[in-house]
DNA sequence: TAATTTGAGGACCGATCGGTCTATATATCA
DNA sequence: TGATATATAGACCGATCGGTCCTCAAATTA
């Protein structure tokens, strides 16, 4: 057995900022502006960091990128894993996923857009590193949405006809259309009248 | 009565080359790259253009974009007209229409996008006149789809309970999610086939 | 203390950005 | 012919781009 290789302890200076608040914040700069339009100084900006300090701990603008865009698919991720759980009642979470989106893309918070869609459309055509996460997201939230609509269908909660694996397609459309639609700031009242007039046309 | 105020000819060197297909060039450089990321010697290229005569004839790059997301959306529009006319049975316009997105959202014509949808998550949040561009295109194809809807309805071909006007917001923002999960490049089967499941729980 | 590493701040780099302008040729009208 | 307007080609502009480097202070380990 060799020995345990401890991580040895740096030598200089430890870092003193935190790297995941500054993701964080380079995140929503990206957000706001998308990726061409967000120009170095607005993310030194954003993190408080010098270009010195950013560059040693990210190494350019596109790795950074792809770190505050695989924050944000976490943090989608990991609420759907909630909302979606099935420790849950099917139904009622995919009500709570709906109204999620309802309220995220609908008003001010519609205007700001969700970064996932703007890179798909400003990238992923290009960046195959970006293609790969886009197209992970939207597998892993067709999958707990199709996931949530089998329970709903063995617990005869789905209308007749209904197929969870397609109805989970239709909904994910949905969702990532209303972000569209969303950036003319639709009132939430009409957004959360139309989710639940299309998801009144999958249950029974 | 004045008189004719008879469109005087221009007195010097007739402009030799064809304003229209220059947009359209154009419009095809933003589509393919988005609006920050289309550089003048792009579309220096694409318009066969001097950069003298670019800037004569169009001001500037915004202005150029502005004409070029016109014609996107009144191509649209048109064909919209076509697909959902009055003349023609609304279940099998909307099918065409439905069936257009999905030839246009699935393998290499997804991949490439939707200059609108693009510019509604690029631009839309900050530039106004972009903005109201992006929220005249939605409302034009929530009226058409809503008007071939209330024919259907009247013409009992509807299910029970479907209100065309929510019906229509749904399938609006249908499309425009096929067109941002198309950016994955989904095969037309597929998308054909969720296409065909939406509009079978609208119709009897 | 000495060595090491990070910190902030900013000078600096070549490349490219959108946009203007000049020179010269060409095509029309009066 | 002379005036006018457009054509191309490219020089040129200041600003900004992403990225590297340097200086000096501070914080840690050896």
């Amino acid at each position: 057995m060799s020995r345990q290789p401890l991580a040895q302890l740096p030598r200089g200076r430890p870092r003193s900022f935190d790297v995941d608040a500054a993701v964080e914040h380079a995140m929503n700069a990206f957000w706001s502006r998308g990726y061409h339009a967000t120009a170095l100084p607005d993310l030194l900006r954003a993190t408080k960091l010098s270009r010195g300090s950013l560059y040693a701990a990210f190494g350019d603008k596109h790795s950074l990128f792809l770190r505050a865009l695989d924050r944000y698919i976490a943090d989608a991720v990991a609420r759907m894993d909630v909302e979606l759980s099935p420790r849950k009642g099917p139904i009622d979470g995919l009500r709570t996923f709906l109204a999620g989106y309802v309220e995220r893309t609908s008003g001010a918070n519609g205007r700001r857009g969700c970064l996932l869609v703007a890179t798909a459309m400003e990238l992923a055509g290009q960046d195959s590193e970006v293609n790969r996460r886009v197209a992970g997201f939207f597998r892993a939230m067709e999958a707990r949405v199709a996931s949530a609509l089998s329970r709903a269908k063995t617990a005869g909660q789905l209308a007749e006809d209904v197929d969870p694996s397609s109805a989970a397609k239709i909904l994910v459309c949905f969702v990532e259309g209303l972000r569209v639609v969303g950036k003319t700031a639709p009132a939430r009242t009409t957004s959360q009248a139309i989710a639940d007039a299309l998801l009144d046309r999958f249950i029974r």
